[in-house]
DNA sequence: CCCATTTGAGACACTCGTGTCTCTCCTCTA
DNA sequence: TAGAGGAGAGACACGAGTGTCTCAAATGGG
């Protein structure tokens, strides 16, 4: 039978996420493969990880795609953006610790497009007087990253419920932790 | 001259922040001694790694004390809170990345104790009304945890101005992105 | 100034993970 | 049913990083 390259990705990024120095044996092992075939299909474990983020930068896209951030108030598209983005919030965890890939000249420039699109739609709703000024839109689009990355920990930790995962952080992200008073 | 043991964690500390899988050689030459003396003093990577725990558990708990986190207003408990805890940003960052410190028997229980202030600091000010119900206490410490890692590595990597430090997650944190109408 | 201590540099063996190869077994198809 | 293709299991050598040791040089105190 074919190995299901998309699934064993998932394991992969599944186990990476919690123990990202795990060995490729214990990757092979959590996507219920030899060590063998996860050669066969990655070759070597450069190989995974590049096709990790590369399976993350695509999930990204695909999300903020779906997500249409760039119409009506920003703050929906926020919200919408969060709740597209959930399913890869574990991958982007592991990613997000695996900093070697931010440095060095061969890192990928679909980060930076990405990054783009989110700083745009922080700026658009400072524009249209949604956001306040005085937090920057890179400052805000960097502050989702570490927002999904913790909220991805937490639920995995089971220290909060799975279901709330996409109010959780577009409620802080957008409406901070003090009551409102209006 | 006798080694600054001290000196030697809080260079390894800024290595490991931006590179986590520094070799032993590059630790001990970010440090700017011989890896035979960096060995003297920690013996082994991770006896290193558990020094670098404890620093960092160190600096928290004298952060949290020395922001008397119990008195006056929650609010102001966190803004100077993280104002403390600035110096340690870099360190939890990298602390943040050892999932395996937080999994296992040999977990450092000192974590718990922090983690319990913390949430006790913003179940204090649910209680007292000054923050939302909505957002459990577990979560928003969390989310701090994330927001002081997320803002190191944006200042690190120059994304950011380093004197926007506490601004940028308390104001983040505590108000939100979106604009008052009061 | 001399001696004790400590550091740096290098060599060494060892471990662990990796990448590759072979061989066998299984499954699907013609 | 026979054969082809793919997967698993294991063996193997290789490299990187580690921990340890030795010896020479430097430092600092008495």
């Amino acid at each position: 039978m074919a190995v299901d390259r998309e699934r064993v990705l998932r394991d992969a990024a599944g186990l990476l996420m919690r123990k990202s120095g795990a060995t490729m044996d214990e990757v092979a092992r959590a996507a219920g493969i030899s060590r063998a075939t996860l050669n066969r299909q990655f070759a070597g474990r450069d190989a995974l990880v590049r096709a990790l983020e590369e399976l993350g930068l695509t999930e990204c896209e695909s999300a903020v795609e779906k997500a249409d951030i760039d119409d009506g108030r920003a703050a929906d598209a926020v919200r919408r953006l969060v709740r597209e983005l959930e399913p890869a919030a574990g991958l982007l965890a592991f990613l997000y610790s695996e900093n070697q890939l931010f440095e060095g000249d061969g890192q990928n420039e679909g980060w930076a497009r990405l990054d783009a699109r989110m700083v745009a739609l922080f700026r658009r709703g400072q524009e249209a007087g949604e956001f306040r000024i005085d937090l920057s839109p890179v400052w805000l689009s960097e502050a989702l990253y570490g927002l999904l990355v913790s909220a991805a920990w937490t639920i995995y930790e089971g220290r909060v419920a799975s279901r709330d995962f996409t109010s959780n952080i577009t409620e802080l992200l957008l409406g901070g932790a003090v009551r409102r008073t209006e």
